[in-house]
DNA sequence: GTCTATATGGGGATAGAC
DNA sequence: GTCTATCCCCATATAGAC
């Protein structure tokens, strides 16, 4: 029943190897020979390696968001009249993704790092994702927090996005750095001091309004 | 005096290409070719195009952190026995890479996303040079804010470092998306608002000592 | 220091047998 | 669908003339 295809385990190799060793400089050689295939079998089920690089993404990205808009909507209907809170929003934006990243960090670790990649027609695929994400937790939270100029929401939002990635992307030094008491691990403690720091973030004091901080 | 010798050409030229297109996806003969000098260049000034890398990271990162260093000294000296605040300690961090970026972007969109390279030896060379920076910043938190316990002040550093990298990297996504009202040209705006976000998220209640944010 | 020519290897893609 | 052999291109690096 489970029967695991060719294409299934090339879109599994190619997700750890572009993880492990970037995509560059993993070879099509490189995917099939780990994939115990032949070198042909992209070509065939993918057409290119570009094509099998977006198979990788298409296979993860849609359910990612479409696990964070479920729990965005949950909340949205437990709020009833009422805004939801920073909080629960921001959980329906970091939960999946941590949740995805402890089941398997290949694919969030080279997604972290093609969110930025200057190879356009890739960062779009990741981009145009992104957008209705941002702009549903965008409208969620200007019912949250309607004294934050837009301007101000946007770029907290993107920082909250960074900081995201950066877990995503970077934990293992972090992890190294303090000596192992940062662990990516403790899955609730991650997602909680993600909450805690973007959510206080988030609710800031206007810097248009109030005194500049010198 | 200010002769641009063919080893400051190459210098830059990588470094722009580095940057618009990827290290991998920039070969020796575009950089010679747009440097206007010969093939050979590289390997005799730099040895290899490793070698140029290296020499493209080294030019920079020093200056930067010893331009966050100087800062972090004078607010040190200026609060005297007080503890510096954690808005100062921040702009210490910050301020020096937002205008290295507004004079030269090509550098820290190169390196925000090399902090996340697979590559092992490219990435232990910013590991190293920000393991002192996150340290000496470390140290000062924990005067500014003791109440936060040491692995909740790891990870808010590690959140606040991917608010800031990924300013570098992705800030023209946020420029579109938000229909332009968001610029990294708004130089003490873009600081400010790095400011107020992580100073506000590292001072937020420690999640150990209080209820769990459900 | 500059430059051309070249050595050497690896890459993606495909033709065509099975 | 699977696989081998091969085409063709591009990469880094270096030898050696100037």
């Amino acid at each position: 029943m489970t029967e695991i295809t060719t294409k299934d385990r090339l879109l599994d190799t190619a997700e750890r190897l572009f993880a492990e060793k970037g995509v560059k400089e993993t070879s099509v050689r490189d995917i099939t020979k780990a994939a115990r295939t032949h070198l042909a079998s992209v070509n065939y089920h993918f057409r290119s390696k570009n094509g099998l690089i977006r198979g990788v993404i298409a296979r993860r990205i849609k359910p990612l968001n479409k696990r964070r808009f479920e729990l965005l909507d949950s909340y949205i209907a437990e709020a009833g009249d009422k805004p939801v809170t920073v909080e629960r929003i921001l959980r329906a934006l970091i939960a999946p993704s941590i949740e995805l990243y402890l089941e398997n960090p290949h694919f969030l670790s080279f997604a972290g790092r093609m969110i930025s990649t200057p190879d356009k027609q890739l960062h779009r695929i990741f981009a145009s994702q992104m957008d209705e994400v941002f702009s549903r937790i965008k409208d969620q939270l200007m019912l949250a927090i309607p004294d934050i100029p837009e301007t101000e929401l946007m770029w907290r939002i993107h920082f909250t996005t960074g900081a995201i990635i950066h877990t995503w992307t970077n934990n293992a030094d972090l992890e190294i750095r303090s000596g192992g008491i940062c662990k990516i691990k403790d899955k609730e403690a991650v997602i909680n001091e993600l909450i805690a720091f973007c959510g206080s973030g988030l609710r800031a004091g206007s810097q248009k309004s109030s005194t500049q901080i010198e």
